[in-house]
DNA sequence: GTGGTCTAGACCACG
DNA sequence: GTGGTCTAGACCACA
């Protein structure tokens, strides 16, 4: 995996260290980290996205303890073994639902119908 | 307008004031809220929900900055006449795409198929 | 005295019932309102500028206990003969102090030269 | 900057918490504060001052949502980049306009000449 | 160490 | 009755 995988945006009231953890669970939950797939050093991270360190290094300890990631001595950190690889489709859109839940209510308080709001975001899952 | 219109999550990560302060600029967006519409007092909200009047009175001056609310004065807080009543779909649209673009990218991190996600948003915009 | 003389802006920071003390002490400073001169009744000048008639009232009132107006049984307030005509230049300056300090102090965080505020300000006062 | 830089008046009608974001406001303007310059902590402040941690808090929040300040997280708050450096001279001057105006108004209610208005101010100026 | 949020309670200003 | 401000103190999140 390369440091440049992970989207990381500074400005965000999202703690930089939770939006580390969660891009892992979903790109572990799609398939896209396999079990054993090697992880970029905390201060390859660091580097690529001018982050502090410790910030990197904390965002891997909690993935560590989720059961996301190993430490392999010597080595640096790989997707874990224990995971099964990629989750079926109906937990991965499990993983999805509060965030669609949170989406329909606004979409609600904004009275927009619901087909303006399904086409504009196929619109964006088509790109 | 009344107290139980306003939905509270007192244990999420978003600030309750900004909690408050958002959901209004939705509703007066969608014309739920039309210009002149007086609000429930501070002490309602705040008695009605269980949180703190400071609290409530926060994201009420902060919604007056933004141009959402007006106080008159001894009376209480109203929509805004200066605020153009609801605005058209496309505005309001576009105050989702920030939503709308961070769940295609979670769900290209989950490598879903466009048309499940899309299924399951139709479901939840159809209730 | 008309109800026009007055200027109130209802949307200050500076509360309506100030507003009016404060303009009635200085237009009696000047001479604008001499001994003797009738005010607008309240009702008056709360229909004529939209605002609270308490608020007017309490205005008065306050005014009243400052010693610039006096109370006429059956006629209403009028400026009070106690208080000296105009006062002289150096007093009325005197009441502006406070104003002008404040706004050389705000002149001096925006380090804005002297011969700038000052050719401004002439501006406005030729007017 | 130091937490000596702000002037803080506590028993004043407007509230300490406006006076401090007016200040940095006319502080960025005129250039005394250049972007990147870092603030002193809401601690500091606080103490130096004798006032509540919360009120310079609150203070702080708002310049940032003004986009006057930016949050460097963990560290403190510095003086917004996007923020173009000092502001010409007639901008830095339209932000006086509204006092000069009010400044302007009371003297015509006072019966002032406009010299004698304008030495005084040259006067305090020339400090 | 930094700032952010919330609470509880007091007091004020306004109408 | 309305909202506004401030305090004191607690607790959290982040680096």
């Amino acid at each position: 995996m390369d440091a440049s995988l992970l989207t990381i945006q500074p400005n965000l009231v999202e703690p930089i260290y939770r939006q580390i953890v969660e891009q892992l669970r979903r790109l572990i939950a799609g398939g896209q980290l396999a079990p054993g797939d090697p992880l970029p050093s905390v201060r390859e991270v660091a580097g690529f996205h001018a982050i502090n360190p410790m910030t990197v290094s904390r965002a891997y300890g909690m993935a560590e303890t989720e059961g996301l990631l190993e430490r392999q001595r010597g080595k640096g950190m790989v997707v874990a073994a224990t995971r099964s690889a990629a989750q079926n489709q109906s937990q991965r859109l499990a993983l999805l639902e509060p965030q669609l839940l949170e989406l329909a209510r606004h979409a609600g308080e904004l009275e927009l119908p619901a087909d303006a709001v399904l086409r504009r975001l196929a619109k964006l899952l088509g790109d």
